[in-house]
DNA sequence: ATGATAAATCGAGATATCTCGATATATGAA
DNA sequence: TTCATATATCGAGATATCTCGATTTATCAT
């Protein structure tokens, strides 16, 4: 986790929504059959939720892997992101450390 | 307070480092006599420790002021700008709120 | 008034971000 | 193998940010 990156990351609203959707499944459709199994939410979810195109979406979720706040995973043709819980909070309380007064 | 101009300002290093500067007015030189009583860091003050033109630290400290991290009060012919940890703290609140997982 | 100092504003070139459509890659199905 | 689907990558135009030097504004001292 960068917290440069992760605050670049965090810097457009659409980003961000796509992090707090991802708090819960439920704001999602729910998963082929096939899938039910598997943690995180698909690129085509997202991208249809966020209504912007397929390449932006995906560099989207790529931004918020690379700062290190979503893990992939890909199975099939399909690639899964959900929440890095434990990196969000480290970044959450490294940014805090660096910005709150003691 | 806005978290987007909040997040914005934050998405620069210098300024986050100001930051992290005001937070201790010993992290600059003493005040003129005349100042003593004053709270808050003169631009003249940020700006050499930031080592970036004098304009340049004019529209950071205006980004942050913008954004509601920091407040600013003239007395004659400065402009002392210092950190509203209240709305620091609001910030940080609204922003893990958002962001962090319940 | 004049001149000096501090800060804010302006205008601009360089760089980065946003967002798209088109194309490439990977996988699964027929 | 061929086709369809999901995602990633590429290239580009529009917009925003960074940072500067020059100028303007505000204030103080002479």
């Amino acid at each position: 986790m960068n917290i440069d990156k992760a605050i670049a990351a965090l810097n457009n609203p659409v980003r961000r929504q796509i992090l707090v959707w991802l708090r819960d499944r439920s704001n999602f459709p729910p998963a082929l059959p096939e899938h039910a199994d598997l943690d995180g939410v698909c690129v085509g979810y997202i991208q249809a939720k966020a209504d912007l195109s397929q390449s932006t979406i995906s560099s989207y979720m790529g931004l918020l892997k690379d700062a290190g706040l979503v893990v992939s995973a890909r199975h099939g043709q399909w690639t899964f992101y959900r929440r890095d819980e434990t990196a969000i909070a480290a970044m959450m309380k490294q940014l805090a450390d660096e910005v709150l007064s003691p």
